[in-house]
DNA sequence: ATACATGCAAATCTTTTGCAATCAA
DNA sequence: TTGATTGCAAAAGATTTGCATGTAT
C-alpha cells in the first residue's frame, strides 16, 4: 500500500460523497498533495482490485468510488445524486431464488432527491 | 419512430442476449440492413429516452440494451454474462423503507455462471 | 418545401498505458 | 542498486456531435 493509495482510501472512507476520480484528485491538490490524475486512477484501480473500495456506476456519470461496507443506494433520476441507505441484507433471501451461489448484490433505488423535488415544485 | 429504430427495438425485444450497440449494428449488417454505427447509437438513445428500452451497466463492459419489462439480473463476476431472473416486484417493500417516492429499482446479483464454474473446476 | 433521418468523420469524455524519471528500501 | 511508484503524454474505447446529404411527406 503506497502512501498515495492510503491517502485516497482515507478520503473515500471519510466521505459520504461518492467521489469521482477527478474529485479525489482535486481534493488531494487542495490538501497540497503533489499527485497526478493518472496516479489517482492507478491507485483507485489497485484499491479496487484489492477489494478495499467499490465503484458505483450510474448512467451518464463517471465512476464514483465508495466504501465497501454493505449498503444500498438511492439514485436521483434528475441529478444523479447518490444517497446511502441501510436496508436489511437480502443475500439469504435472494439465495433462495437463485440456482447458483450469490456472491453479493447491488441495489439501486431510483427516486427524485429533495433538492430536485423542490426545484420542480418551484417551476 | 423511424424504420431503423423499429428494427433495433425488435432486435432487442426478440433477444435475451443483452446486446451492445456494436452487436446490434453487426446483427443488422448480417441482415443486409444498410446502417451506420452512429445511427445505431442515435436510435438507441432515442429509444432509451422514450422509455422503450433499458440500459444495463456493468463495470468493464460497454452498455448493453434490454427490454423494459421488469426483471432482475444475475451478473457473472468472471465473464460479465447477464442472465434474466424474475423475482417478485419489491417496489412496495422498498417504499416502506425509503422516505421519498420510489420510481423504480435496479437489482444486480453477482454470481459465477455455469460456464465459468465448469471452467474453474477443470483447472 | 420542409423537416427529419442518415452517415461520416471528428470530437468528446473517461480511463488506461508506455515509458522515462524518480523514489524508497 | 533494485524494484516499485510516479507523471506525462499518448492511446484507447465508447459514445456523441457537426454538418452536409438524402429521404419522406
Amino acid at each position: 500500500m503506497t502512501k498515495n493509495a492510503e491517502l485516497i482510501l482515507n478520503i473515500i472512507n471519510a466521505s459520504y460523497d461518492h467521489l469521482t476520480a477527478e474529485q479525489i484528485y482535486l481534493r488531494l491538490k487542495e490538501d497540497q498533495v503533489k499527485i497526478s490524475l493518472a496516479t489517482v486512477y492507478n491507485s483507485l484501480t489497485a484499491l479496487y482490485e484489492q477489494g478495499l473500495i467499490k465503484k458505483v456506476l450510474v448512467e451518464g456519470f463517471p465512476d464514483r468510488y465508495d466504501r465497501v461496507r454493505r449498503h444500498d443506494h438511492l439514485v436521483c433520476s434528475r441529478c444523479g445524486r447518490l444517497t446511502d441507505i441501510n436496508l436489511k441484507d437480502m443475500t439469504a433471501a435472494l439465495q433462495k431464488e437463485v440456482p447458483v451461489p450469490v456472491l453479493s448484490y447491488d441495489l439501486k433505488i431510483s427516486c427524485i432527491c429533495d433538492e430536485c423535488s423542490k426545484k420542480e415544485r418551484r417551476n
